[in-house]
RNA sequence: GGGGGAAUUCCAGAGCGGCCAAAUGGGGCAGACUGUAAAUCUGUUGUCACUGACUUCGGUGGUUCGAAUCCACCUUCCCCCA
């Protein structure tokens, strides 16, 4: 099976400039190919894991990646599906989240020497002038066309200001620069980029005549619609310090019936043929697939022996076997205590589970909380330092939401 | 440049000068049912010392016994005309 032929069977594609030319290209090895990333968070969150394995995938093929840090794009923002103006980040925030994001990239792509390269647009953006590029770049845009794209369209009801309406035509610069310096002939993205993309494309054909390509990666959204990744707490994240692996764990192990197989189908790395045969799973049985995907997307992003942990754990907690020493969990100071015991209330606060203390009363009112698998009857329970000696105790909020405390 | 309108709690969106911690919907959280699924039903959803008190309705001042509601200025956004 050709490298193309399996991102289809995956579902990876989504839009492509030219089909044909693509194929030769990527099933041949020849494509020099980059992905952007905007640094807008110190990390990197499950809509770049795709990218990543695209890239991994690609490059496997004997094609080389470039990765594309944003520092320079992030100085204005992508308007793209956004109802609301991006808040503005300084210099020094974009720098760092662009060495958060390098440093996590190469845990996954082989930067090694003519495999892969990393660049960051803010070494040419940055110190464009800007009467050359308007009268060099942007005579090539057609404010007509720009309107009309789909990526300004939430955008057009609420307002779009200047700044951000220049965001496409930096991105198509980009490609612009990398084809002539990097001789990049292909741009990759998320759907949602596919305007801009067009843009560089576009921009090439006018300023060179040349033909360079574009392809875009399915967006993975949940059975509802939704961004896949996103909860209401936010993105689940790549760096183990704001996302545990458990957490990361949990994250796919909850998803929904019908999004798991296309998941594994897009996400990891298991033969297709495999993944076919899980097609026919239905009812509790889908539990199975679910266990799959969530330790094979552990290991792919915090390593085999965080995965075996996650998983460990987690059966231990919703099977009643294995062990719990993984789960997520708290040191209580001794200050916590009040004549060596603790409150509930306290208790639940001090473990981060709630924020405030009349959200943890309500909880406990409503029955929502266990100790050691014993419901919390009321808001006056309170707790004896012993207890929290040695392995400590475990805290259930909820069904799903274990933490254990200790001294 | 001229004219008109808007800013409300996580989001959307009601809100007569006192009965507004603020309708309703969504989302979140919890309970029941389940398969750590979905759908459904129920409760809950500012903070705290929780039968009470305190801080919220873009910002700053003002009127008033009393302001999310009235006035002034400021900020941001939208619409129409140029």
């Amino acid at each position: 099976m050709t490298c193309y032929d399996e991102l289809v069977a995956r579902g990876l594609i989504a839009q492509v400039t030219d089909e044909n030319e693509i194929k030769e290209l990527i099933n041949n090895g020849k494509a020099t190919f980059y992905i952007g990333f905007d640094p807008t968070a110190d990390s990197l969150h499950v809509g770049h894991f795709m990218a990543l394995c695209l890239m991994k995938r690609l490059q496997m093929a004997g094609n080389k990646p470039i990765a594309l840090i944003g520092g320079g794009t992030a100085m204005i923002g992508d308007p793209s599906g956004r109802s609301d103006m991006r808040s503005m980040m300084t210099r020094e925030t974009i720098q760092h989240n662009c060495d958060c994001f390098k440093k996590q990239m190469e845990r996954f792509i082989d930067f090694g020497e003519g495999k892969a390269q990393m660049v960051n647009n803010a070494d040419w953006l940055l110190n464009l002038n800007y009467v050359d590029f308007i009268r060099d770049i942007g005579a090539c845009f057609s404010v007509n066309n720009m309107l009309r794209a789909e990526c300004f369209k939430q955008r057009m009801e609420k307002g779009l200001s200047f700044l951000e309406f220049n965001y496409m035509p930096m991105q198509s610069y980009d490609f612009y620069y990398l084809f002539q310096h990097y001789g990049c002939n292909m741009q990759f993205g998320g759907n949602d980029q596919w305007s801009n993309m067009l843009g560089g494309t576009e921009l090439i054909r006018r300023k060179l005549g040349k033909d360079a390509h574009a392809m875009t990666i399915t967006l993975l959204l949940t059975s509802e619609g939704k961004k896949m990744g996103k909860t209401a707490k936010g993105a689940v994240w790549l760096d183990p310090e704001k996302t545990s692996p458990y957490d990361f764990y949990q994250y796919w192990r909850n998803i929904e019936d019908a999004d798991v197989l296309k998941c594994i189908r897009m996400l990891t790395f298991l033969p297709l043929e495999q993944i076919d045969e899980m097609d026919s799973w239905e009812g509790a049985q889908l539990n199975t697939a679910k266990e799959i995907l969530a330790y094979e997307l552990t290991k792919l992003v915090h390593g085999e022996e965080e995965a075996n942990k996650a998983q460990e754990t987690a059966r231990g907690l919703f099977a009643g076997a294995g062990n719990t020493a993984n789960m997520p969990s708290t040191q209580l100071p001794t200050e916590k205590f009040t004549d060596g015991k603790i409150g509930a209330i306290d208790l639940l606060v001090a473990c981060g589970l709630c924020p405030s203390n009349g959200e943890a009363r309500r909880l406990i009112q409503q029955g929502g909380v266990a100790v050691n698998d014993q419901k919390v009857a009321a808001i006056d329970v309170t707790f004896v330092q012993e207890m929290f000696s040695g392995d400590g105790v475990v805290i259930k909020k909820g069904k799903k939401v274990f933490h254990r405390a200790y001294l």
